[in-house]
DNA sequence: CGTCTTTGACCCGCGC
DNA sequence: GCGCGGGTCAAAGACG
C-alpha cells in the first residue's frame, strides 16, 4: 500500500490552520491536554499539529498546520526547546502518568508507537521514508502489537496489558458531517452508543500501518450539530489522504460518509458546509465559556493577511471558519 | 479483489 | 466483588 507515505508531494494541509486550542488550560491526571499559548502550540506539536499561536506559526508557509508533514521538525523543536514546558509536559503526561510500556521492539514501529504512546517527540525522526515498503498488517501495528510480544494473540496480550492513555485533545465542529476530512486516511473500527446520547460515537484509526493515532467523533447531545472530534496520540508520518492517484478512492481517501466530493473539500471557495469550530473541553465535555479566554486563540489569521472567519480557531460563539487550507486559495 | 464498515462480543478501568 | 461504561477486536458483509 502506498497509503500515507506520499511524501513527496505538498500537502494542502499543511497549512490549515489550527482547529483548536484551549486556552489556559494544562495536562490534566488523565494525559489529557488542553491547549493554550505557545505551550499548546508545542502540544498540539506532539500531534504534529502546529498552531500559529502568537507568532510566526512554525510550520511550512508560517500559517498553521494541519497534520502538517512540513511541521514535524518544528516538533521537535519546540518540544525540546523551552517551550519544552509545553511539549514536555505532554510527553511526561503521556508517558508516565501510567506505567509507560516496553518500548516498541521493532526498530521500523519505534517511530510510530515510540512516538505516541511514549510521548516522545524525539521518536518522530520520520522513518516515513520506509512506510511504504513492507507493510506488516495493520491490526498488529495499530491494535499496539508493536507494544508487546507479537506472537500472542490480542485477546490473550490484552490481558495483564494496561491501555495506555496518549495525550489528545478535541475539539467542536459544527458541521454536517461527522468525519470531517483532516488530510489522513482513518479506518472506523468501532462504534459505541453514547450514554446519554442518541448519538453513537465512532473509533477511527489512521491508516498507516505504523501510525497509532486514533480519534473518535461523536455528536454533542445537546446540539447535534455540533461534532465532537478528539484525537489521540501523534501521527509519524505525513498526511496522505489527499491527491491520491486514481488508485485510491474516493471514498478511500476521503471517507465515503463525506457529503462532498474531495473538489469540494479544499477548495475555499466550493466548500459550502460552515463550519465552526471552537475547543472543547474533555472533562466537562463542553466548550469553554470565558469568552475572554477564548479570544486568545483565535489564529492569527490577521498576521497572514487571510480574511476573518475564515480557518479561524474562535470560541464557541464564533465565527464560521471554512474546512479549508490557506495554501489552496 | 482489496479496502472499508458494521456489529456483537470481549476486555478493562473505575466507581460503588 | 460487582456492575457499568468505554474502548477494542475481528468476522462478516458491503462497496467500488
Amino acid at each position: 500500500m502506498d497509503d500515507n507515505g506520499d511524501q513527496h508531494r505538498s500537502d494542502p494541509f499543511a497549512d490549515f490552520t489550527a482547529i483548536s486550542a484551549w486556552p489556559h488550560l494544562g495536562p490534566d491526571p488523565d494525559g489529557r491536554y488542553f491547549f493554550g499559548g505557545e505551550r499548546d502550540g508545542a502540544a498540539l506539536g506532539e500531534f504534529g499539529w502546529s498552531l500559529p499561536m502568537g507568532g510566526s506559526g512554525g510550520c511550512g508557509g508560517g500559517a498553521g498546520s494541519f497534520g502538517a508533514r512540513d511541521c514535524f521538525g518544528d516538533v521537535d523543536q519546540i518540544i525540546g526547546a523551552g517551550a519544552g514546558a509545553g511539549g514536555g509536559q505532554v510527553s511526561a503526561g503521556a508517558g508516565s502518568s501510567s506505567a509507560p510500556p516496553p518500548p516498541p521492539r521493532g526498530s521500523d514501529a519505534a517511530s510510530a508507537a515510540g512516538g505516541t504512546a511514549g510521548g516522545d517527540a524525539s521518536t518522530s525522526n520520520r522513518s516515513a521514508s520506509s512506510e511504504s515498503s513492507e507493510d506488516p498488517p495493520e491490526r498488529s501495528a495499530a491494535s499496539g502489537e508493536s507494544l508487546l510480544a507479537p506472537e500472542k494473540p490480542n485477546k490473550v496480550r490484552k490481558k495483564g496489558q494496561k491501555r495506555i492513555k496518549q495525550p489528545r485533545f478535541a475539539f467542536m465542529t459544527k458541521s454536517e458531517v461527522d468525519h470531517l476530512e483532516d488530510g489522513y486516511r482513518w479506518r472506523k473500527y468501532g462504534q459505541k452508543a453514547v450514554k446519554n446520547s442518541p448519538y453513537p460515537r465512532s473509533y477511527y484509526r489512521c491508516t498507516n500501518s505504523k501510525c497509532t493515532v486514533k480519534k473518535r467523533v461523536e455528536r454533542s447531545s445537546e446540539d447535534p450539530a455540533i461534532v465532537v472530534t478528539t484525537y489521540e496520540g501523534q501521527h509519524c508520518h505525513h498526511s496522505a489522504g489527499y491527491l491520491r492517484s486514481s488508485t485510491i478512492s474516493h471514498e478511500a481517501t476521503f471517507g465515503r460518509h463525506f457529503a462532498y466530493p474531495p473538489s469540494q473539500i479544499y477548495h475555499p471557495t466550493r466548500l459550502h458546509v460552515p463550519i465552526e469550530t471552537s475547543p472543547y473541553n474533555l472533562n466537562t465535555h463542553r466548550a469553554p465559556t470565558s469568552s475572554g479566554d477564548s479570544q486568545r486563540l483565535l489564529t492569527s489569521s490577521g498576521e497572514r493577511g487571510e480574511p476573518s472567519g475564515v480557518n479561524q480557531l474562535l470560541p464557541t460563539e464564533g465565527l464560521l471558519a471554512d474546512v479549508v487550507p490557506p495554501k489552496m486559495r
